[in-house]
DNA sequence: TGACGATTGATGCGAATGCATCTATATTCA
DNA sequence: TGAATATAGATGCATTCGCATCAATCGTCA
């Protein structure tokens, strides 16, 4: 009996769908940001946090936990984005092992000009698409099915 | 004057819910499939395309049309599924250029365990948070996100 | 027919990712 | 205190991705 516990139609709808569109608008915001010579999304998510964290700046632990990226990957992200003199490393932790990662002019810079973009994009992809109303909705819904799952 | 056409708050919220949530749960997919020892994602979404296609089989550019991989993602997935004895290429098309790829029965076998965990990641991660009316809104409201955007 | 542009699919190369592991420092606890 | 364990962050290696380009074939149209 292998058919225990399978999806419902409605389940692999939704589930289907959520695959479906959030690829394809990840892949436009991401087309608007290069075509504009921006960096990729990612750089943004970091910078975002970043730049909401403000002078005292972030450990990179504390940026794996509020993206959902793997330590490795933050590790070499804030390589490339220090590189590119978009943040600093501050050395001065209370803990020798850890460091401080603060955002710079340049970094807050750029994070805005990647909002000009990133947001027209939002905009057009979903904020043209749906009503106040039904985008709440949406965020609600997709809200319980964050892991874990959190009221709001 | 920067500040044009910029996002509403909801609309700023549901897109970062459904970035949030969306890779939340590919993760989640992910993670199961590996843990038993199964293909990754990307392979489940082809051998699913081809498995409904048939007999007959699809092109690798019908393929690229139906998922949303780029012509190269899908050349080299091809590859490695043809490596791993999943798929045959079959020269015999009528266009001297093309092939037509066909899901074997070793394939079939693969689709069909994926699927068990697959379908079991589906159920939990959205089948068991929303009641089927909810998971029905959700397709419909996503469904208005697509590009183009389609009826339903 | 035959030259030209379009389409199909593959590939070389550099960058990014996943995995496992490593170093260094912190913490815990016998 | 000192040994064992946990945590922070980096990195070597193999795989995969993105981009540009290529070869081969097809379709079109003068």
């Amino acid at each position: 009996m292998t058919e225990k516990a399978m999806p419902s139609p409605e389940a692999i709808k939704a589930w289907a769908r959520l695959m479906r569109v959030s690829r394809q608008l990840i892949e436009r915001a991401e087309e608007a940001l290069k075509d504009s010579g921006l960096p990729p999304l990612d750089w943004y998510d970091v910078l975002h946090e970043l730049a909401e964290a403000g002078e005292g700046g972030l450990r990179p632990f504390q940026l794996t936990e509020r993206t959902l990226f793997a330590q490795y990957n933050i590790s070499r992200l804030l390589a490339r984005l220090e590189a590119d003199g978009l943040v600093e490393k501050l050395k001065v932790a209370d803990d020798g092992r850890g460091q401080t990662i603060r955002i710079t002019a340049k970094g807050r810079e750029t994070r805005r000009r990647m909002w000009a973009v990133y947001g027209r994009s939002i905009a057009e992809l979903v904020g043209a698409k749906l009503s106040a109303d039904e985008l709440s909705t949406v965020s609600a819904l997709l809200g319980r099915l964050r892991l874990p799952p959190a009221p709001d």
